[in-house]
DNA sequence: AACGGTCCTTGCGCTGCGACAAAGAGCGCG
DNA sequence: CGCGCTCTTTGTCGCAGCGCAAGGACCGTT
């Protein structure tokens, strides 16, 4: 059900493609093909053949990767105007994790072919995929930080807080995360279990810091989060 | 001291120019001199402006990051050939880390002015930096799956069996780490103390698995390691 | 309206590992 | 050649947070 034709008014704002051209946005887009994937189906799995890379429009996914003993992790929330599945920039030949959609998203999806002739083409294109392979990689350094200092509350609030600037949308009351996120997902990015962020979800909300429910998130007080994520803390009791 | 010529030869090989052309590679050299830093001198510092960037020659570089608390990070190790100091390619005006030279070095040095122009003249060194930039990121994934999933022992074999692939060095009775490491370094680089890195050396010792001494460490057996890295532990008492 | 599936909560006991402490060992410097 | 510094070792103790377990709430489905 891809629709063949691209509507350019979508992708023209993408901060991505904002430098190119007219022409060369045609050439871009020609090629590529949108897709719809429904909540909780996959884009593309790890291990598999990396087909193609993708640009998500609209909706939201979370990048899981399996460890051999089974466990998983979340790498990274995708937010609409991120590229992702690219993996020929990282010099791979499979995906190196799954793509599975928190809510009903739409993917603009090339063929893997096209990924050379166009980043050889479009000299600004492959400026635009460094800065988003090295925001990416100054993330990650950021998790590596907090998780190898910080203890476990510290890292949920900063985890949160990065969904809050991410997708957080301003409401009477607070911030709500605008995807189903559970309890679950936030362990598999904070390193920690499902118990121990409900436990810590419950005592923010005796604490009027949030308000949580199934697969919903409210920030009722970003600033007070902020403080816990800086370790003002220890004062329960 | 910089010495203003620079040898070709010394920088041919290296993967990042390799499929440079020969007059490319002397534009590339242009405005390019090398230094020297002393152990324990450091190239630049976090914060800083970034002023340059480099190329490790000779030597080993250990990355750090402060944390606003105070705690130290390592984030990666440099080895000769990396390309270090890109604040550039991560749309940065300032050093994200601190580099020092874990042993005496060599590094190739440009002003940063060089950058942009460099990266537009020659596609093939943008595309490598892409993929070094795509390098660490896979590296930072592992090394947050890894923080998440696995215990401290399992981390710390791994750190230790990455520090093989790197900087190994075959020798009679083993493979020798061939730069100085403290068990304070290897506990930044596994988001451990000092203290708990020590115990599982000298535990290691005496299992035969490594020899370790002051800032040294030779590994007797690396596929006993490796088996610790997989979990295969928990025979102690 | 009953049912199964998913997600969330909470209590309890155990333990990995960090905090603290104190002393030993190797190195460089004057 | 001895002094001080940095790096290392080893022990003891306490606790954050994980594993386990059981129960409850909410959701979509037929």
């Amino acid at each position: 059900m891809p629709t063949p034709t691209i509507d350019k008014a979508v992708i023209r704002p993408l901060p991505l493609f904002s430098s190119l051209a007219d022409a060369e946005l045609d050439d871009v887009l020609a090629g590529a093909v949108s897709r719809r994937i429904a909540q909780g189906e996959a884009v593309f799995e790890q291990g598999q053949p990396a087909s193609h890379f993708y640009v998500l429009l609209h909706g939201r996914l979370k990048v899981h990767q399996v460890t051999p003993a089974g466990q998983q992790v979340i790498v990274r929330i995708v937010n609409p105007g991120d590229l992702f599945g690219i993996a020929k920039a990282l010099r791979r030949t499979d995906y190196p994790g799954t793509a599975i959609a928190a809510a009903d998203s739409v993917v603009l999806t090339w063929p893997m072919e096209r990924w050379d002739p166009l980043i050889a083409a479009h000299p600004s294109l492959a400026l635009g995929v460094m800065h988003t392979v090295g925001a990416r990689l100054q993330d990650a350094h950021t998790r590596i930080r907090e998780m190898a200092t910080e203890e476990v509350e510290r890292r949920v609030a900063h985890a949160v807080l990065r969904l809050v600037q991410q997708s957080g949308k301003k409401e009477p009351g607070g911030i709500r995360i605008d995807f189903p996120i559970s309890r679950q997902d936030i362990a598999e990015m904070t390193g920690t279990t499902l118990h121990t962020v409900s436990r810590i979800f419950s005592a923010w909300e005796s604490a009027g810091l949030v308000e949580a429910g199934r697969q919903k998130l409210l920030v009722r007080d970003p600033h007070g989060l902020v403080l816990v994520s800086e370790g003002m803390t220890r004062e329960r009791r």
